[in-house]
DNA sequence: TTGTAGGCGTTATCAC
DNA sequence: GTGATAACGCCTACAA
């Protein structure tokens, strides 16, 4: 005997009744004796019937599984959203398929091949770095098929997405480190060709602005690398001179400023004291070094959990009227920690 | 008109042939004229034919879909290990389905029947910390369902599984630890149910066995949560005492490890002067706090390469010999940073 | 070389 | 109340 084999047809056999009346027993169907019922009931429990859930997607084209196609799985901010999604689809009794495309736009063409052939329901996306045609998604959307796009989202009319105030974020981070006294801030900024590096940085200038002081284009330094070396090395050059050095670091990612960071505390000045530093992004790392290090956190599981969400409701008001062209913008949180906290 | 919807029989009705000359044609059948092959393949091409993946799971019971049960996605090494089980998944056609349990095993076994239901034709599996009754996973195996499991394997016979030496793991680490003059090493064991922290504790003991030191049940001690609060609260107590303190800290975790860290720093003491540290895993951070944290490293992405690849041999060879009560074991690496490089 | 007729497991529609 | 039948999309004996 092989698993799972029990079907409504071994026991409408066992009962000597029509599978059809198994069938509506199981679900309660109006215009069923009691009695059969519970018979029913009672014997698919005892050979431990497990409803065909392959079965029924054929008959009722419909899943009940959503797929996610996603750059890479390890990356903390991303499986953090795959966490999210996870937990909203087990909620709505879906099931999640997943496919990575580590970075190749050929990946994830065959992904979107893979989930019409499955007919799986919906889908998540954020799509390669490689990605410059959307063609392949926007035939799924043409066809009102349910897509939400999230974290890296396409400059397409009509779609759905979910991401993250970028501008807002390092806004109240820079703010933050004015409100505590810093005046000198310098920003090391992420790669220039990202849309978030230049949304950070001009929250940067927006904050700088409103509080009356100077925006100075040599305060910018361009971190194209994003390791703690690079930052490193930047720092110890401009933190040396006494007279020109900045009192705090707004970066653009973590991983820059814990190298900051290190070049400020090797050069013998104080964090928080002398200067303060701010991150983004909210590495798992960043509350456990020395001073924690205060950081811009991005809602990772939250986006997850509301691009679920939103495709969940995609799909059951499919059709009735789709859902279109809604941007779902999530705020950032501020989180304070030692490495600026002056007061 | 919607997506995917183009069938077998919307292309045979269209070339006024039958649905299984299509059929047949598509598949390069034996005993199908060359014309009407070339004919049905255009025609296919053209109408953007997919054949649909649910029906032939239906007609083949076989999905071309594996199955993960995971503790968490986000966590570094589990989502290492993810991205092996995708890339082997995706070489050999077949897509995955993830189910994460956040350690319960109420969504474990939830997740069995999920899988079961879906016709998944294998099942990858790291039980939770929760779990210590296996009859939901030995049904599966007792039915010859192909299932491996992966760094977490029960104590069951005639189970497939992939581990990491956690043993050699651990003796190479305190071996390590005392090679640099460490003489009272604490270990900060795992949870016991866990097959791994059993494991650790050997491989540990038998170091300072082999060495001819001294093993004292009181300077093993179990961290059940695992945070950085728990260790470093035992560790405040621990090496509050000048006459009766650890001189050393192998952690079953980088995150209790981390917890010790702050502990003894916050002590006053000295690290790797006073106090050697090694922590277990690798995670991100242990590289980037102060001082750089040592470690045993985990071949997650080879692990999960592994797993996936006996798993798709045994769904394979299901019918002909199942493979059983197979051990794959892999290496760890010992990487040696400030933390407890005295010399 | 091609067509016909089941059947995978389920449910909706009709009939009794 | 219950049963027979068809259908979801595909494949495969068996017929022709």
């Amino acid at each position: 005997m092989k698993l799972g084999q029990v079907t409504i047809k071994d026991i409408a056999k066992a009962l000597n009744i029509s599978s059809s009346t198994v069938s509506r027993a199981l679900k309660d169907y109006p215009g069923i004796s009691e009695e059969t019922k519970s018979r029913v009931k009672a014997l698919a429990k005892e050979m431990n019937y497990r409803p065909n859930a392959v079965a029924l997607s054929l008959r009722k084209s419909k899943s009940h599984t959503i797929g996610v196609i996603i750059p890479e799985v390890v990356h903390f901010f991303f499986s953090t959203v795959i966490s999210g999604i996870e937990e909203v689809a087990y909620a709505n009794g879906y099931n999640v398929i997943l496919c990575q495309t580590n970075e190749k736009v050929e990946r994830e063409i065959s992904s979107v091949d893979t989930i019409i052939s499955n007919q799986i329901d919906g889908l998540l996306v954020s799509y390669s770095k490689e990605t410059t045609d959307f063609s392949h998604f926007q035939k799924l959307i043409d066809y009102d098929y349910p897509v939400v796009f999230f974290d890296r989202a396409p400059e397409l009319g009509d779609v759905v997405n979910v991401t993250v105030n970028d501008f807002s974020g390092a806004y109240q981070a820079v703010q933050h480190l004015i409100s505590q006294g810093y005046r000198e801030i310098l920003h090391l900024a992420g790669p220039k060709n990202l849309l978030i590096s230049k949304n950070r940085k001009e929250g940067y200038q927006a904050a700088l602005k409103d509080a009356g002081l100077e925006i100075r284009e040599d305060r910018i330094i361009e971190c194209p690398l994003g390791t703690p070396e690079e930052s490193e090395e930047i720092c110890l050059k401009l933190f040396s001179d006494p007279n020109e050095r900045p009192d705090a670091v707004f970066s653009s990612n973590d991983i820059a400023a814990l190298g900051a960071l290190k070049a400020i505390k090797s050069l013998g000045l104080e964090v928080p004291k002398d200067v303060g530093v701010v991150g983004f992004s909210n590495w798992q790392f960043a509350s456990m070094i020395d001073p924690p290090l205060s950081t811009v956190s991005q809602p990772g599981f939250q986006m997850g959990e509301k691009a679920a969400q939103l495709l969940l409701e995609m799909i059951d008001q499919k059709e009735a009227k789709p859902t279109q062209g809604k941007e779902v913008v999530l705020e950032t949180e501020l989180i304070v920690r030692g490495s600026s906290q002056r007061k």
